[in-house]
DNA sequence: ATCATTGGTGTAAGCGCTTACAGTGGACGC
DNA sequence: GCGTCCACTGTAAGCGCTTACACCAATGAT
């Protein structure tokens, strides 16, 4: 339906009647209404200065009074710019990612910008979501968490011109954010050690997963600069899908396997908290008793963490999510600046599974 | 810069190097390349059976070559809908608003719709959050989380025109989902009646949230019918706004109000399992023993709870987010249809902070 | 008094898409 | 052999906004 000339057409949407207010105030309507052009009503809400304070002051009451809403599709177009960001999250029920989402938003409260969530439960179903989140028009950055970027995801990622930050894992091409997971590994193994263990074991989440690959060759690395050595079996992957291995019934599986392959670690490393809690369960079922059995190390410091006076790695979840924004932004400012890794470092966090604690 | 006859303009952005392949390909372009107008490449993603069979290959085979994607702010101008929809929620790193949302993404990964996620931590945020997601072609539908509708909320949303879910909470104008409350309390009641106390207490939220009054009130009422008066000074009401009081600080400072008190119910019922938890933690450092000195109840049944051995009222919240889907789906489908609001029955989760559980 | 400037405003093109409406050419019936 | 119908396809308007450019009155310089 053509629409004829000027305004014409527009007239029965002009708010006659209350009920009609409250949809589809356009600026047509209220540049008809204030007796200006609709140039002049768009340059008030662009903050643009060659509008006169009489003017400017008219066109804002008349809105006020229509309740005026811009259109974000019609603005967006035009501009040639979203204000949304999309994340791409593996899990949303998972403690880390939503601190890190949490702290994300708490910093971009101030700003003007949305958040776009996606979820990726399944290495496969990554792609498919980030090209959702890459679409034309959708969004204006991309937030990709605990990703291997490689393949035709890399190409991807490559290919679009839309600014990406790497949360919880690593790309050279890409500004990214993590913790330093070796470092995580390190500082358990040196712990341990010194609290004087001899027989380390290692319950690890699926081996295609970064941070937990990390996590284990931190660890590793540690004992043998200590001249301990990580035997093969007692070394274990979980082969559990859910959640990359990360989730209590891996710790649980883990930690049985070990037992009753008959052997007796005095010190484990479990590459998340959740997978400690299970392994706790585990060690508790067959009577071992923590940590004067065997101590035990997590990742990640999750509330349940402090209850169970888990000694972990704390990573600083929320202080991510507000720098991962930073970041972006940064990005989207400087499209060509040099990419820049941020790497905080795990923070352990001494409590009840392990003997130094007890005996501090 | 007017663009002076059709597609002159266009030719620059013609894939003619690779690198630009990706950088704004629209359906221009893809028109020029296939030999056809524009209206047949929209048609052709637009599943209009008025295309012939080769001319649709041929659009779609140019718009897999030159790595076409439609544009979303120009499509949902054009379309006057958007596929996206909206959800408020108090806070992500909780697991309860987590689990629902996953509950939603799960199901809505079926469909096109995308997720904007906006958090009001506080109440006074609440009305500024949904007025972002009621933006003018900003959400096909909002999901309202624990939010009390009344006042300027109230009229916010009824004079809007998109659709609206509530999740845990309640209006009679409004389609909702939430858990029956009362019912949670009432069977909190039965059941610790039966496992014998005599002197109940509850430890409540803040009093304006309304899922923690009504636990509290069908709690009370239950024990009213059974010839049980819950004292005055036997309820504690959070002041604490942090979450509304729905967290461990509260539950602590609960309890020891009761504890300095003199106050020794046998009995207690936290209106969230975070309160319950911090609650367990005052009469561990106050020598008292669970379930021994006084069983406890909480609500919720977070992950949390299962390891502590929390006896709760569960919500589905997984189911919640899915049906909350469907229901916010049914709206737009039937704009006019009755509003309806579905309530989920909590179910009693037996573990060993009660004494039924023991003895069973 | 005249001309360049300037502050304020309007006109209209264009963002990339959808879709009503208007062709167009071939198959078919008479 | 000509009109009718149908299956496709193209033309162009419009979604609501931004913004380059044009315009105009008032101002200051000369």
């Amino acid at each position: 339906m053509p629409q004829p000339e000027g305004s014409d057409q527009r007239e029965r949407a002009l708010p006659s009647f209350y009920k009609q207010v409250y949809v589809g105030i356009t600026i047509y309507d209220i540049a008809e209404e204030a007796g200006v052009s609709i140039a002049t009503v768009s340059r008030v809400f662009n903050d643009n200065p060659r509008v006169s304070e009489g003017t400017r002051a008219i066109v804002q009451e008349v809105a006020e009074r229509l309740g005026y809403q811009p259109h974000v599709s019609a603005r967006s177009l035009a501009r040639r710019q979203t204000e949304t960001i999309s994340a791409i999250v593996p899990m949303l029920s998972n403690y880390f990612y939503a601190e890190v989402l949490k702290g994300l938003q708490d910093r971009m409260s101030a700003s003007s910008f949305d958040l776009l969530v996606y979820s990726a439960p399944t290495l496969d179903e990554i792609e498919g979501q980030v090209e959702k989140a890459l679409h034309r028009g959708r969004s204006a950055g991309v937030m990709l968490f605990s990703a291997p970027i490689k393949g035709d995801l890399e190409r991807q990622l490559q290919q679009s011109d839309t600014p990406v930050v790497l949360v919880d894992c690593y790309h050279p091409g890409f500004d990214s954010i993590s913790t330093d997971n070796r470092r995580g590994g390190e500082i358990a193994a040196e712990y341990l050690l010194a609290a004087g263990i001899r027989e380390p074991a290692v319950l690890m989440a699926n081996p295609h997963s970064v941070p937990a690959s990390h996590r284990m060759q931190g660890f590793r690395g540690a004992l043998e600069r200590k001249g301990v050595h990580l035997a093969e079996d007692h070394l274990v992957v979980s082969s559990d899908g859910y959640h990359d291995g990360f989730n209590e019934q891996a710790g649980y599986d883990g930690m049985m396997t070990l037992l009753e392959a008959g052997i007796r670690p005095d010190g484990i490393f479990a590459t998340s908290d959740v997978q400690a809690i299970g392994a706790m369960d585990a060690l508790r079922n067959a009577h071992h008793s923590v940590p004067e059995d065997v101590q035990i190390i997590g990742f990640d410091d999750l509330p349940i963490a402090r209850y169970l006076g888990l000694t972990t790695l704390r990573q600083p979840m929320h202080e991510m999510g507000g720098r991962a924004f930073d970041l972006l932004m940064e990005r989207m400012a400087h499209p060509e600046s040099t990419v820049a890794h941020t790497v905080f470092a795990p923070s352990l966090v001494d409590r009840h599974t392990t003997r130094s604690a007890t005996l501090a």
